[in-house]
DNA sequence: GACCTTATTGATAACTTTTTTCATTAAGCT
DNA sequence: AGCTTAATGAAAAAAGTTATCAATAAGGTC
Protein backbone atom coordinates (compact mmCIF):
# COMPACT_ATOMS: atom_id res chain seq x y z
CA UNK A 1 0.00 0.00 0.00
CA UNK A 2 1.56 3.41 -0.82
CA UNK A 3 1.70 6.20 1.53
CA UNK A 4 -0.57 8.27 -0.17
CA UNK A 5 -3.40 5.48 0.56
CA UNK A 6 -2.16 4.80 4.33
CA UNK A 7 -3.20 8.70 4.29
CA UNK A 8 -6.09 8.97 2.83
CA UNK A 9 -7.38 5.32 4.68
CA UNK A 10 -7.05 6.92 7.48
CA UNK A 11 -8.80 9.93 6.70
CA UNK A 12 -5.77 12.51 6.12
CA UNK A 13 -5.29 14.18 3.17
CA UNK A 14 -2.44 13.68 0.46
CA UNK A 15 -1.32 17.84 1.12
CA UNK A 16 1.84 19.61 -0.81
CA UNK A 17 3.71 19.67 2.34
CA UNK A 18 3.15 15.74 3.24
CA UNK A 19 3.85 15.26 -0.50
CA UNK A 20 7.19 16.61 -0.26
CA UNK A 21 8.67 15.69 3.11
CA UNK A 22 7.57 12.33 1.93
CA UNK A 23 9.09 11.90 -1.28
CA UNK A 24 12.75 13.91 0.12
CA UNK A 25 12.90 11.16 2.90
CA UNK A 26 12.14 8.68 0.17
CA UNK A 27 15.56 9.76 -1.83
CA UNK A 28 17.56 10.51 0.72
CA UNK A 29 19.11 7.78 2.73
CA UNK A 30 20.61 9.40 5.16
CA UNK A 31 18.01 10.80 8.77
CA UNK A 32 16.99 13.92 8.33
CA UNK A 33 16.23 16.59 11.14
CA UNK A 34 13.03 18.81 10.49
CA UNK A 35 15.58 21.91 10.18
CA UNK A 36 17.70 20.07 7.23
CA UNK A 37 14.19 19.01 5.53
CA UNK A 38 12.69 22.41 5.55
CA UNK A 39 15.97 23.77 4.33
CA UNK A 40 16.04 21.22 1.60
CA UNK A 41 13.21 21.79 0.44
CA UNK A 42 12.73 25.54 0.43
CA UNK A 43 16.05 25.12 -1.75
CA UNK A 44 14.60 22.92 -3.92
CA UNK A 45 11.36 25.59 -4.89
CA UNK A 46 9.29 24.11 -2.17
CA UNK A 47 8.77 27.12 -0.10
CA UNK A 48 6.89 25.58 3.01
CA UNK A 49 6.37 26.46 6.62
CA UNK A 50 8.77 24.87 9.06
CA UNK A 51 5.67 24.09 10.88
CA UNK A 52 4.47 21.85 8.14
CA UNK A 53 7.47 20.23 8.36
CA UNK A 54 6.93 19.63 11.66
CA UNK A 55 3.41 18.00 11.98
CA UNK A 56 3.97 16.30 8.32
CA UNK A 57 6.45 14.35 9.86
CA UNK A 58 4.54 14.01 13.61
CA UNK A 59 1.81 12.61 11.50
CA UNK A 60 3.76 10.07 9.25
CA UNK A 61 5.70 8.77 12.25
CA UNK A 62 2.31 7.75 13.37
CA UNK A 63 1.51 6.21 10.63
CA UNK A 64 4.52 4.25 10.64
CA UNK A 65 5.62 5.85 7.06
CA UNK A 66 8.64 7.20 8.46
CA UNK A 67 10.81 6.37 11.26
CA UNK A 68 13.23 8.12 13.75
CA UNK A 69 16.84 6.94 13.69
CA UNK A 70 19.36 7.51 16.67
CA UNK A 71 22.77 8.46 15.89
CA UNK A 72 25.86 7.31 18.20
CA UNK A 73 26.20 11.01 19.22
CA UNK A 74 22.58 10.90 20.61
CA UNK A 75 21.29 13.06 17.48
CA UNK A 76 18.29 11.83 15.70
CA UNK A 77 16.89 12.29 12.33
CA UNK A 78 13.56 11.06 10.35
CA UNK A 79 14.23 8.24 7.32
CA UNK A 80 11.07 6.90 5.02
CA UNK A 81 10.17 3.83 6.89
CA UNK A 82 8.85 0.97 4.58
CA UNK A 83 6.10 0.38 7.37
CA UNK A 84 6.15 -3.20 9.62
CA UNK A 85 8.44 -4.07 11.95
CA UNK A 86 12.22 -3.21 10.85
CA UNK A 87 15.49 -2.27 12.07
CA UNK A 88 17.87 0.31 10.51
CA UNK A 89 22.07 -0.04 9.91
CA UNK A 90 24.02 2.96 9.73
CA UNK A 91 26.98 4.05 8.11
CA UNK A 92 28.98 5.78 10.77
CA UNK A 93 30.91 7.92 7.85
CA UNK A 94 27.55 8.89 5.52
CA UNK A 95 24.89 7.96 7.69
CA UNK A 96 23.61 6.60 5.09
CA UNK A 97 20.96 4.52 6.70
CA UNK A 98 19.63 1.15 5.46
CA UNK A 99 16.64 -1.07 6.89
CA UNK A 100 16.71 -4.55 7.79
CA UNK A 101 13.84 -7.10 8.62
CA UNK A 102 13.08 -9.71 11.26
CA UNK A 103 13.86 -10.02 14.98
CA UNK A 104 13.57 -13.91 15.50
CA UNK A 105 17.30 -13.22 15.94
CA UNK A 106 16.01 -11.26 19.46
CA UNK A 107 13.84 -13.72 20.59
CA UNK A 108 16.78 -15.87 22.52
CA UNK A 109 17.96 -12.93 23.94
CA UNK A 110 14.09 -11.26 24.67
CA UNK A 111 13.49 -14.24 26.88
CA UNK A 112 16.97 -14.55 27.89
CA UNK A 113 16.51 -11.19 29.89
CA UNK A 114 12.93 -12.10 30.47
CA UNK A 115 14.00 -14.50 32.65
CA UNK A 116 16.80 -12.46 34.22
CA UNK A 117 14.36 -9.26 35.06
CA UNK A 118 10.85 -10.80 35.22
CA UNK A 119 9.87 -7.95 32.62
CA UNK A 120 7.60 -8.87 30.13
CA UNK A 121 9.33 -7.67 27.12
CA UNK A 122 6.46 -6.35 24.28
CA UNK A 123 8.93 -4.08 22.27
CA UNK A 124 12.62 -3.28 21.04
CA UNK A 125 14.97 -0.47 19.36
CA UNK A 126 17.73 -2.00 17.75
CA UNK A 127 20.19 -0.32 15.56
CA UNK A 128 23.27 -1.32 14.20
CA UNK A 129 26.23 0.89 13.16
CA UNK A 130 29.02 0.23 10.98
CA UNK A 131 30.16 1.43 7.53
CA UNK A 132 28.68 0.98 4.48
CA UNK A 133 30.32 -0.55 1.21
CA UNK A 134 30.82 2.29 -0.17
CA UNK A 135 32.48 3.64 2.34
CA UNK A 136 34.23 1.00 3.11
CA UNK A 137 35.98 1.13 -0.76
CA UNK A 138 36.37 4.95 -0.52
CA UNK A 139 38.13 4.67 3.04
CA UNK A 140 40.23 1.61 1.50
CA UNK A 141 41.44 3.58 -1.64
CA UNK A 142 42.32 6.53 0.67
CA UNK A 143 44.61 4.83 2.55
CA UNK A 144 46.45 3.67 -0.46
CA UNK A 145 46.91 6.71 -1.37
CA UNK A 146 49.18 7.42 1.50
CA UNK B 1 36.50 1.59 40.27
CA UNK B 2 34.11 4.49 41.72
CA UNK B 3 32.86 7.12 39.55
CA UNK B 4 35.04 9.26 41.54
CA UNK B 5 38.20 7.75 40.78
CA UNK B 6 36.87 7.49 36.90
CA UNK B 7 36.91 11.32 37.26
CA UNK B 8 39.73 12.03 39.10
CA UNK B 9 42.18 9.72 37.06
CA UNK B 10 40.99 11.34 33.94
CA UNK B 11 42.20 14.74 35.21
CA UNK B 12 38.61 15.81 36.30
CA UNK B 13 37.54 16.66 39.94
CA UNK B 14 35.12 15.38 41.55
CA UNK B 15 33.21 18.90 42.35
CA UNK B 16 29.41 19.47 43.77
CA UNK B 17 27.35 19.51 40.71
CA UNK B 18 29.00 16.43 39.41
CA UNK B 19 28.30 14.65 42.99
CA UNK B 20 24.61 15.55 42.90
CA UNK B 21 24.00 14.58 39.61
CA UNK B 22 25.78 11.11 39.64
CA UNK B 23 24.15 10.62 43.16
CA UNK B 24 20.43 11.37 41.86
CA UNK B 25 20.91 9.04 38.77
CA UNK B 26 21.94 6.23 41.48
CA UNK B 27 19.46 6.88 43.18
CA UNK B 28 16.83 7.50 40.63
CA UNK B 29 16.11 4.23 37.89
CA UNK B 30 14.20 6.40 35.64
CA UNK B 31 15.60 8.13 32.71
CA UNK B 32 15.57 11.80 33.83
CA UNK B 33 15.69 14.92 31.38
CA UNK B 34 18.91 17.76 32.19
CA UNK B 35 15.68 19.38 33.06
CA UNK B 36 14.60 17.45 35.55
CA UNK B 37 17.66 16.74 37.19
CA UNK B 38 17.55 20.47 37.96
CA UNK B 39 14.58 20.98 39.08
CA UNK B 40 14.87 17.59 41.59
CA UNK B 41 17.96 18.86 42.61
CA UNK B 42 16.81 22.26 43.52
CA UNK B 43 13.88 20.66 45.40
CA UNK B 44 16.45 19.22 47.33
CA UNK B 45 18.62 21.55 48.60
CA UNK B 46 20.92 21.48 46.29
CA UNK B 47 21.04 24.64 44.32
CA UNK B 48 23.36 24.49 41.30
CA UNK B 49 23.23 26.14 38.00
CA UNK B 50 21.10 24.37 35.00
CA UNK B 51 24.33 24.57 32.79
CA UNK B 52 26.13 22.89 34.87
CA UNK B 53 23.76 19.78 34.72
CA UNK B 54 24.43 20.20 31.20
CA UNK B 55 28.11 20.14 31.64
CA UNK B 56 27.54 17.50 34.12
CA UNK B 57 26.36 15.30 32.00
CA UNK B 58 28.21 15.84 28.62
CA UNK B 59 31.48 14.85 30.74
CA UNK B 60 29.74 11.48 32.43
CA UNK B 61 28.49 10.61 29.04
CA UNK B 62 31.78 10.97 27.68
CA UNK B 63 33.25 8.95 30.68
CA UNK B 64 31.08 6.14 30.45
CA UNK B 65 29.37 7.28 33.83
CA UNK B 66 25.65 7.93 32.62
CA UNK B 67 23.93 6.74 29.35
CA UNK B 68 20.92 7.68 27.55
CA UNK B 69 18.16 5.70 27.31
CA UNK B 70 15.40 6.60 24.50
CA UNK B 71 11.65 5.79 25.06
CA UNK B 72 9.31 4.48 22.53
CA UNK B 73 7.48 8.59 21.78
CA UNK B 74 11.28 9.49 21.11
CA UNK B 75 11.61 11.29 24.03
CA UNK B 76 14.84 10.42 26.26
CA UNK B 77 16.69 10.74 29.42
CA UNK B 78 20.02 9.67 31.33
CA UNK B 79 20.11 7.03 33.75
CA UNK B 80 23.51 5.93 35.79
CA UNK B 81 25.67 3.44 33.40
CA UNK B 82 27.23 1.05 35.37
CA UNK B 83 30.27 1.30 32.85
CA UNK B 84 31.32 -0.84 30.09
CA UNK B 85 28.86 -2.15 27.07
CA UNK B 86 25.61 -3.06 28.14
CA UNK B 87 21.78 -2.36 27.02
CA UNK B 88 18.66 -1.28 29.21
CA UNK B 89 15.10 -2.21 29.59
CA UNK B 90 12.72 -0.01 30.23
CA UNK B 91 9.53 -0.34 31.93
CA UNK B 92 6.68 1.08 30.02
CA UNK B 93 4.60 1.88 32.88
CA UNK B 94 6.82 3.54 35.37
CA UNK B 95 9.42 4.15 32.54
CA UNK B 96 12.11 2.81 35.26
CA UNK B 97 15.57 1.79 33.34
CA UNK B 98 17.25 -1.46 33.99
CA UNK B 99 20.58 -2.25 32.33
CA UNK B 100 21.29 -5.53 31.02
CA UNK B 101 24.69 -7.34 29.65
CA UNK B 102 25.90 -9.23 26.75
CA UNK B 103 25.78 -9.25 23.26
CA UNK B 104 26.71 -12.46 22.21
CA UNK B 105 22.87 -13.12 21.55
CA UNK B 106 23.14 -10.50 18.88
CA UNK B 107 26.45 -11.88 17.01
CA UNK B 108 24.49 -14.21 14.76
CA UNK B 109 21.85 -11.23 13.45
CA UNK B 110 24.83 -9.21 13.06
CA UNK B 111 26.63 -12.06 10.89
CA UNK B 112 23.75 -11.68 8.96
CA UNK B 113 23.04 -8.52 8.29
CA UNK B 114 26.31 -7.95 7.34
CA UNK B 115 26.26 -10.77 4.92
CA UNK B 116 22.59 -9.02 3.53
CA UNK B 117 23.83 -5.22 3.56
CA UNK B 118 27.76 -5.44 2.81
CA UNK B 119 28.35 -3.46 6.09
CA UNK B 120 31.02 -3.45 8.01
CA UNK B 121 29.10 -3.64 12.17
CA UNK B 122 30.99 -2.20 14.54
CA UNK B 123 28.41 -1.02 17.12
CA UNK B 124 24.75 -1.33 17.97
CA UNK B 125 22.17 0.28 19.76
CA UNK B 126 19.52 -2.13 21.60
CA UNK B 127 16.30 -1.45 24.36
CA UNK B 128 13.77 -3.50 25.49
CA UNK B 129 10.16 -2.32 26.16
CA UNK B 130 7.56 -3.92 28.24
CA UNK B 131 6.06 -4.01 32.06
CA UNK B 132 8.62 -4.36 35.06
CA UNK B 133 7.73 -7.03 37.75
CA UNK B 134 5.77 -4.37 40.25
CA UNK B 135 4.06 -2.85 37.57
CA UNK B 136 3.10 -6.34 36.12
CA UNK B 137 1.29 -7.12 39.64
CA UNK B 138 -0.02 -3.40 40.05
CA UNK B 139 -1.78 -3.50 36.94
CA UNK B 140 -3.17 -7.43 37.82
CA UNK B 141 -4.56 -6.10 41.35
CA UNK B 142 -6.30 -3.23 39.09
CA UNK B 143 -8.06 -5.53 36.99
CA UNK B 144 -9.22 -7.51 39.87
CA UNK B 145 -10.80 -4.21 41.78
CA UNK B 146 -13.30 -4.04 38.36
C1' DG C 1 45.90 23.94 58.08
C1' DA C 2 46.63 28.04 55.13
C1' DC C 3 47.91 29.21 50.44
C1' DC C 4 48.04 29.01 45.51
C1' DT C 5 46.78 27.59 40.86
C1' DT C 6 43.46 26.76 37.73
C1' DA C 7 39.48 23.88 36.62
C1' DT C 8 34.76 24.53 37.38
C1' DT C 9 30.76 27.03 38.45
C1' DG C 10 26.72 30.30 38.09
C1' DA C 11 24.25 34.19 36.05
C1' DT C 12 23.14 36.38 31.96
C1' DA C 13 22.44 36.50 27.40
C1' DA C 14 22.38 34.59 22.89
C1' DC C 15 20.82 31.11 20.13
C1' DT C 16 18.33 27.08 18.41
C1' DT C 17 14.51 24.17 18.32
C1' DT C 18 9.67 23.17 19.09
C1' DT C 19 4.87 24.39 20.03
C1' DT C 20 0.80 27.41 19.99
C1' DT C 21 -2.49 30.46 17.82
C1' DC C 22 -5.53 31.90 14.31
C1' DA C 23 -6.79 33.75 9.93
C1' DT C 24 -6.16 32.00 5.17
C1' DT C 25 -5.81 28.32 1.81
C1' DA C 26 -6.70 24.20 -0.68
C1' DA C 27 -7.93 18.91 -0.66
C1' DG C 28 -11.43 16.07 -1.72
C1' DC C 29 -16.33 15.25 -1.75
C1' DT C 30 -21.01 16.35 -3.93
C1' DA D 1 -17.78 24.41 -10.10
C1' DG D 2 -18.97 24.89 -5.32
C1' DC D 3 -18.82 23.58 -0.47
C1' DT D 4 -16.92 21.91 3.84
C1' DT D 5 -13.39 21.53 6.73
C1' DA D 6 -8.76 19.68 7.26
C1' DA D 7 -4.44 21.60 6.68
C1' DT D 8 -1.26 25.40 5.98
C1' DG D 9 1.69 29.57 6.91
C1' DA D 10 3.26 33.50 9.59
C1' DA D 11 4.15 35.32 13.84
C1' DA D 12 4.76 34.88 18.49
C1' DA D 13 5.51 32.27 22.55
C1' DA D 14 7.69 28.66 24.89
C1' DA D 15 11.14 25.32 25.68
C1' DG D 16 15.66 23.62 25.41
C1' DT D 17 20.69 24.26 24.63
C1' DT D 18 25.06 26.71 24.19
C1' DA D 19 28.45 30.66 24.85
C1' DT D 20 30.67 34.19 27.77
C1' DC D 21 33.14 35.67 31.63
C1' DA D 22 33.87 37.11 36.34
C1' DA D 23 33.66 34.61 40.80
C1' DT D 24 34.30 30.33 43.30
C1' DA D 25 36.17 26.13 45.09
C1' DA D 26 38.82 21.55 44.25
C1' DG D 27 43.04 19.59 45.01
C1' DG D 28 47.86 19.97 45.21
C1' DT D 29 51.93 22.30 47.79
C1' DC D 30 54.31 24.22 51.55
Amino acid sequence: MSWQNVLSENGYRVSGPRRYVMQLLESNAQPMTPLEIYQALSESGRPLGIVSVYRALELLAELGLVCMVYNPDGSAGYVAGAGGHHHHIVCQNCHRAIAFAGSEDLSSLIQRVEKETKFHVSDHLLQLYGICPDCQKALADAVEEN
